[in-house]
Formats: structure tokens, sequence, C-alpha cells
DNA sequence: TAGTATTTGTACGTATGTATA
DNA sequence: TTATACATACGTACAAATACT
């Protein structure tokens, strides 16, 4: 070992497999949907022993970039990496670090107003009437819990569906992200109780969708910006007791 | 097969054995730092054999929840996730998306000042001197293109050590991810051969150390959104031909 | 419907490398 | 230096899933 100098210790040999197969990837021109060889060829591709190539598939497949199947024509497929594979590390990180109803609303007071603006004039008959149909969820009184939840989770549809057309992909993400958090809070938190809420994002809800057929970008502004601020408030009420980290770790059956 | 119901297939022994890991870390109550058993203990203890063992593993630390040694008291310790956990899979994702520099600059437009605005007051007199640091070593013209280089680092590095700062952990995250983007945008580049970009910087570099001197939020804000909007013509006028995404995927050699 | 071929998934045994005392 | 405790790597055998005939 050379003295004053970083022992650089020799890295894992399924993780030199995964660069080697990342690299073949690129040079072969492979593209999602595209299939890798089978194992035993790509054993011998890579001169890798059968478990390490399996541990390197492993760790592509965790990452999102290949999807397995088994029998005739089966094998590892190249993948889009989705919106949950970019998701769910991003909340392991959060994990470890305080985050609360103000930090999400700190940065949805800005960022909702911003995409909505960005979808102005890109919305067609069809999206639109797709938002019109979570607020029609809405209109009713809900007759039980599970109705109730129904409207909650319909009032996000309303920002997803917004962030689908959003032309600015790491601001739909971020947006979608945001969404996700509140969501599983409520979930958590069994805030869909709180029914004043609803009535609140329903007005907020069906004045945008009017500002959104009329284009008129400045109108859309404002009310979203007003929507968040309101939003927050109706966050604050319902005492958020327990912190958003709590729910974030075990990464259970949430989306059942 | 039920009729009219999701084939639901068998999910894999190693990503059930994930799951297993996660539940046996909550309770047995383990923090990062802690050991997990060593892998003939964890074989024995979820029933599954060497193998099955070693691809949950490796899910594990690809996910950035683990890390192993070898020799004595080596094995699998628990990790906080890190930044780059967090940060790889989100590059992945864009990979597969469009992305240019309005796109960063959109966001960076209305998350930096907001960023900076809360940090104000909350910078203690060591950070101060880090931060006025990166802008001494901008004041001198550069004599090479290390010299060069060396300054747009330092540059980013100084919106890095106001994130440092942000007590919001999702604002922070967002920051830096953008930091890293531009940075690896410019070295791809070579967009530190611009000199009047980095006169203009400087400027604003320094009047916003005076105003968190002055812990004057409003001309933080202020001066950080101005800032933003002339960093944003430049990276116009320096004609972007490649887009951002060309750079995400090898996951290359990048931080060498 | 059943059978067969293909391909992943799982198990197990052994050998090698590495770090600590 | 040697012993020890651990991960890492390899190879084989078999089980399970699936598409095609």
């Amino acid at each position: 070992m050379p003295i004053g100098q970083r022992a650089r210790k020799r890295p894992k040999l399924s993780d030199l497999v995964v660069e080697d197969v990342k690299r073949w990837i690129v040079t072969e021109r492979k593209q999602p949907g595209d299939r890798l060889p089978n194992e035993k060829e790509l054993v011998e591709l890579f001169g890798v022993s059968k478990s390490t190539m399996r541990e390197g598939l492993k760790a592509l497949e965790v990452r999102g970039l290949i999807k397995t199947r088994t029998g005739p024509a089966g094998g590892a497929y190249l993948q889009q990496v989705s919106l949950d594979h970019a998701s769910e590390p991003l909340r392991n990180f959060l994990h470890f670090h305080h985050l609360d109803g103000h930090h999400i609303y700190q940065l949805r007071k800005i960022l909702e107003p911003e995409l909505a603006v960005s979808v102005v004039g890109r919305l067609d008959a069809k999206q639109l009437d797709l938002i019109e149909q979570t607020i029609r969820l809405c209109e009713q009184e809900p007759r039980n819990d599970i109705e109730l939840r129904a409207q909650r989770v319909a009032e996000l549809e309303f920002h997803n569906l917004l962030a689908d057309k959003c032309p600015n992909a790491l601001l739909a993400f971020m947006c979608r992200f945001l969404n996700d958090l509140l969501r599983d809070l409520m979930v958590y938190k069994n805030a869909w109780e709180h029914r004043h809420f609803g009535e609140a994002n329903l007005g907020f809800h069906s004045k945008l969708l009017q500002a959104f057929r009329d284009e008129n970008a400045d109108a859309v502004h404002r009310l979203m910006t007003e929507h968040m601020v309101d939003a927050e408030t109706h966050m604050h009420e319902m005492e958020v007791h327990v912190g958003v980290q709590q729910l974030l770790m075990p990464a259970g059956r949430r989306h059942a």
C-alpha cells in the first residue's frame, strides 16, 4: 500500500459488470424494449460467473433499467426508468431528514403555479374533460369514508393531470413527487375526514378549469397560488403531529 | 388462473427477502452504522440460499441502504441514503425525457431565490467566510483553463454552500441537483471558456454576500432572481447544441 | 389439453481474496 | 507471520415459469 495515498480498494466484479453492460447497451445502440442476451451468453460475453452476472443484473433491475421474464423469449429487457424508480430513492433519502407540511407547501406554493402556467394552451378537449371529471367527483356530498377518500384522491389527480402535460419533465416530476407525499400523508392521517378542506379545493379547481379553457395564464397563476396558500392553511389546521418522514422508510404496501 | 383477476405473478424470493430485511431493521431498531448479521446468519434467519441472500443484499446496496466490508468485523453496515444515491436514479429517469437549459433555469429562477431567502440569518461567520472564499477565487484573472474551470466550479460551490444551510431538505436537494446538472453540462460543453459569464456572476455573488451579512431578505431575493435571469441569458448565448440528456445515462467517471 | 423447449430463479458446495488481531 | 472471520467469486444441479406446438 503506497504511503500517503488513498488505498483504492478493488471494486466488486458485480459492479464492474454493470458498467460493462451499460457500455454494451450504448455501443450496441440498444433501446427500451430490446432484449439483452440470455444469462449464459452474458456470462460468456463478460467473462464472469453466473452468480456475479445475476448480481449485476439485479443491480440494473433495482435501478429500473431492465426487467426480466422467465420462459422462452424471456430474459432481460431494457426499460425506460419509471417515475417510481426515480421517486423511491428520493423518499429513502428524505427519510433521514426532517420534512414537514410547511416544507412541502413552501415548494408547492411556487412550483404548482409555475407548472399550471406552463400547461396553459396545451390542454386539448380530452384533457379538459378528464380534469372536469375529477371536479365532478367532488361535487356530490360523500356518503361514506370510501367516497370521501376517493374525492381526496381525485383532487390530487387534478394536479397530476396538469403535470402530465407539462413540457418540463423535471418540474413535472417534482410536482408529482409532492403530490405523492401528500397523498400518503393524508392516507396515513385519515385526513380525508376534513370536509371543508374539500369544499375549498372544489371552488379553486372549478375556477382553474375555466381559466384553462380561457387560456388565461395570469388567472391560472393567481388562482393556483391562492389555492396553494389556502391548502397550506388547511394543512396546518389538521395538526400534523406525525412527521412526513415516518411514512417514507418501510416502503410497504402503501400503493395497494 | 382466476378469471377476471390480475394474474398476480409470484414475486422473486430475492425481492421478498429485501422486504424481510427492511422489516427486520425496523423491528430490531437498527440505526445507520449498525451491523447486520453475517451472510451465514442471514441465510439461516430468512431461510433462503446464499445466492438469493446475496442478490437481496446487492439490491439494498444499490439503494444505498447498506455498505459491505470484507474481513473480520466485516459484513453489511446500515447507511444513511446519500445525496448521490437519490440523484442517480433521477438522472436516469430524465435521460428518457427532453430537458434543456431553459427547463433548468425555469426551475432555478424560482427555487434559488426561495432557497436563498430561507438561509438568511442562518449563516454563521464560518459559513460566510467559506462563501467569501468562493468569490475570492473568481476575482483574479484566470491564467489558464485549469483556473478558469476552477472558477466555474467555485461559482456553483457558492450555491451549494447556501443549500447546506437550507432547512428544507427537499428544496436543498433540488437546487443541488440542478447545480450538478449545470456543472456536468459545462464540463461537457467546455463552457468555462466564456469569460464574461464569470464576471457577471462575480458581481451578483459579491452583492449577495453583503445582503446575507446584512440579513436583508428582500435584497437577497431580488439579487438572486436577477442573478438567475442574467445567468439564463448567458446560458442561451453559449448556444447549447447538445441536450442535457446526452450526458445523463453513461454515468461514467464524471465525478473523478 | 398436454407436452416440450427455452430461459430465468433458487440452492448448494467450494475456493479465493481481504482485513483484523 | 499466522490464524481467523468474513465477503467475494465460481460452477453445477435442479425447480419454476412461459411460449409454442
